[in-house]
RNA sequence: GCCCUCAUAGUUCAAUGGAUAGAACACCAGCCUUCUAAGCUGGUUAUGUAGGUUCGAUUCCUACUGAGGGCACCA
């Protein structure tokens, strides 16, 4: 959608607003123009550019129907404009701009930005913090984490595109009672064994100690309060507790570093709650000497009924911090080593009120940045109907499923190319897999409960991460066997073809998706434009031959399609998936 | 009990209050001596119920029904 005064990125689309606006200047008044807004149609055959004749119904109290009719009679269109043509179609007055200019224009910028395409500076330099993934130290990342994991990649990559500094932050908690109940298993049962002993990787070794510390309280309902007595003395720095919890935050962690380098995540800073705990605790002890929170029951609570929200207790009876505790310095200790414009937290919905308890908190304490404080909320992952939280049984271990998914691409691949060698077949296959699964994650809206069926869901076939790479790989295949340079000075005259145009219209909207899913922290409004964007060229590709075209028109079809490898390739890296020469 | 999400085709998802409610999977019928069939072309099927606001509602408001999440010492 675009205003008399909006900014937009693309320059021909830039152009082409400007001058529907100078057009309707003819016979609008400026202050009609300034509430008038230029929408695309649905669908191109309708027209590039559309007036929707609403607004303008209601000053002039006329029909919409009657008064884009009138608007198409009236407007006189330049002989060398941009805008070839206007028709009224029902209260819609519709533009359709000159598919020779807008080919070159196109084209020519793709072509010339080459990796910075879509890229664009509305954010400023302004820097972001963005904390996400933060994973417990006591079992290996599930489905939910990677759901976490992809948004926070994804959207740091976008607004990066945007102009935006950004800083991905990840916060450790390797301190609490989950870790003790891991451990107290481990003593009962691990009998000094080591991960690499048994070839397990460490966060499901030790995974696999805290779901029998479950099973072991099951029949001895007393461990808990166990665990409990091991936090008190971890606290107070009981040595050997400290010494296995080293031992066996190491492993864990490890192993969970090991899973973030293989799905291509990573951070530029890294806290650990068992850090920065502490000061946590002085905030709040100071905070309750200032009168800004209150005691119940021996332990510290903040009253948040001026914002409409339930109290919450931030320190226990028993002197010992809570998650919030941390959390709480946390925010101020980003403050201090980044300076940043922003601080965004990537969690799942629920825990949509515990965070604007956080936030209300930061108020409470006089942190002046607490409006730039945002909490990127996203649905949970259902497996089969049930849920894929941690605490319950069902959950998609992350190593798992890429192993099972990597298999499925190589079977895929070995089916169209026997002679293949294992190392590029390898390759292939992480690519394929991991493309696979970040899509089917990517393309659902972030507040979108995603339900998970491991059988159903992930399909290397349709609206999918492979055959947006598929189109990526045939036109390289195509470019490759032309065995020519790509020429950007190219005779588009002869552009009649639909698909041709189809294509040419939607590169030009990439530029505007970039900014729109980096406004919303959207990456699916990315993903589904990419689709149709790969949709269009390959229905491009069945009916218009590129290497057999007459020479002016091969000329022409190579850079349209290496324009669109182009697109696809940087789409998709914004999105954290890889491209495929070859598939 | 209270608060927050959500309800669209057999299934999984789209649709800034506006044009014929889009896709994908599944199902049916075609297309490989022609740039990679992980592809293309065509076909069948949908807005939970009842009101309201509006020229116009899948979208906003109210009630109901159903699902999920949350509600002080878990995170």
């Amino acid at each position: 959608m675009f205003k008399i005064d909006s900014k937009i990125e693309n320059k021909f689309t830039s152009l082409a607003i400007k001058e529907i606006f100078r057009l309707l200047k003819q016979i609008l008044s400026s202050k009609e123009l300034k509430n008038l807004e230029i929408v695309y149609p649905p669908n191109q055959e309708m027209g590039n550019f559309s007036l929707p004749c609403f607004n303008l119904a209601k000053t002039q109290k006329k029909s919409p129907l009657k008064i884009a009719k009138e608007l198409s009679k009236k407007i006189r269109l330049k002989k060398k404009g941009i805008i070839c043509e206007i028709k009224n179609q029902g209260p819609y007055l519709n533009f359709f701009v000159n598919s020779e200019k807008m080919a070159k224009s196109i084209l020519k910028d793709i072509f010339g930005k080459k990796e910075k395409v879509g890229e664009n500076k509305s954010g400023r330099n302004k820097k972001i913090i963005i904390e996400y993934v933060s994973p417990n130290t006591n079992k290996p990342l599930h489905l939910g984490h990677g759901r976490n994991a992809f948004l926070g990649w994804s959207v740091s990559k976008i607004l990066k595109a945007n102009g935006y500094k950004i800083i991905k932050a990840c916060l450790i908690n390797d301190r609490g009672v989950h870790i003790c109940k891991s451990m107290l298993a481990y003593l009962e049962k691990g009998k000094n064994l080591l991960p690499e002993e048994i070839g397990i990787k460490g966060d499901h070794f030790v995974g696999d100690y805290y779901t029998m510390f479950e099973d072991m309280r099951k029949q001895n309902p007393d461990l808990e309060k166990k665990a409990r007595g091991m936090l008190i003395k971890w606290e107070k720095g009981d040595k050997k507790i400290l010494d296995l919890w080293k031992k066996m935050n190491n492993w864990t962690l490890n192993g969970i570093k090991e899973t973030f380098d293989k799905i291509g995540i990573k951070f530029d800073k890294f806290y650990f709650e068992s850090q920065i705990y502490k000061q946590g605790k002085d905030i709040i002890l100071k905070g309750f000497k200032n009168k800004q929170f209150v005691k119940k029951d021996k332990a510290i609570v903040a009253d948040l009924k001026k914002y409409n929200l339930p109290d919450k207790v931030l320190l226990r009876s028993d002197g010992t911090a809570l998650y919030i505790t941390q959390d709480i310095y946390l925010i101020y200790l980003k403050q201090k080593d980044f300076n940043p414009d922003k601080i965004i937290h990537i969690i799942g919905s629920e825990q949509d009120l515990a965070q604007k308890q956080l936030f209300a908190i930061m108020d409470i304490l006089g942190f002046k940045q607490s409006k730039n404080l945002y909490h990127l909320s996203y649905g949970m992952v259902n497996v089969h109907g049930g849920k894929l939280k941690s605490r319950e049984g069902t959950r998609v271990d992350l190593d798992v499923l890429i192993k099972d998914l990597g298999k499925m691409a190589s079977l895929e691949i070995r089916a169209r190319d026997e002679k293949i060698n294992e190392v590029e077949l390898e390759k292939r296959s992480q690519a394929i897999a991991l493309g696979a699964l970040k899509y089917y994650i990517l393309q659902y809206d972030p507040k979108t409960i995603v339900n998970f069926n491991p059988k159903k869901s992930l399909a290397f076939e349709g609206h999918t991460g492979p055959y947006l790479q598929y189109s990526y790989a045939r036109i390289s295949g195509i470019i490759k066997k032309s065995k020519t340079e790509i020429n950007k000075n190219v005779d588009f005259s002869k552009l009649r073809i639909k698909q041709e145009k189809e294509l040419i219209f939607l590169l030009s909207k990439f530029s505007e998706i970039i900014k729109d899913s980096g406004k919303n922290y959207d990456p699916s409004i990315l993903a589904k434009y990419l689709y149709d964007l790969a949709k269009s060229f390959h229905s491009f590709y069945h009916i218009c031959p590129v290497l057999k075209a007459k020479k002016e028109i091969k000329k022409g079809r190579l850079l349209l399609i290496y324009c669109v490898a182009q697109i696809i390739k940087k789409g998709l890296d914004l999105l954290g998936i890889e491209v495929l020469e070859e598939m």
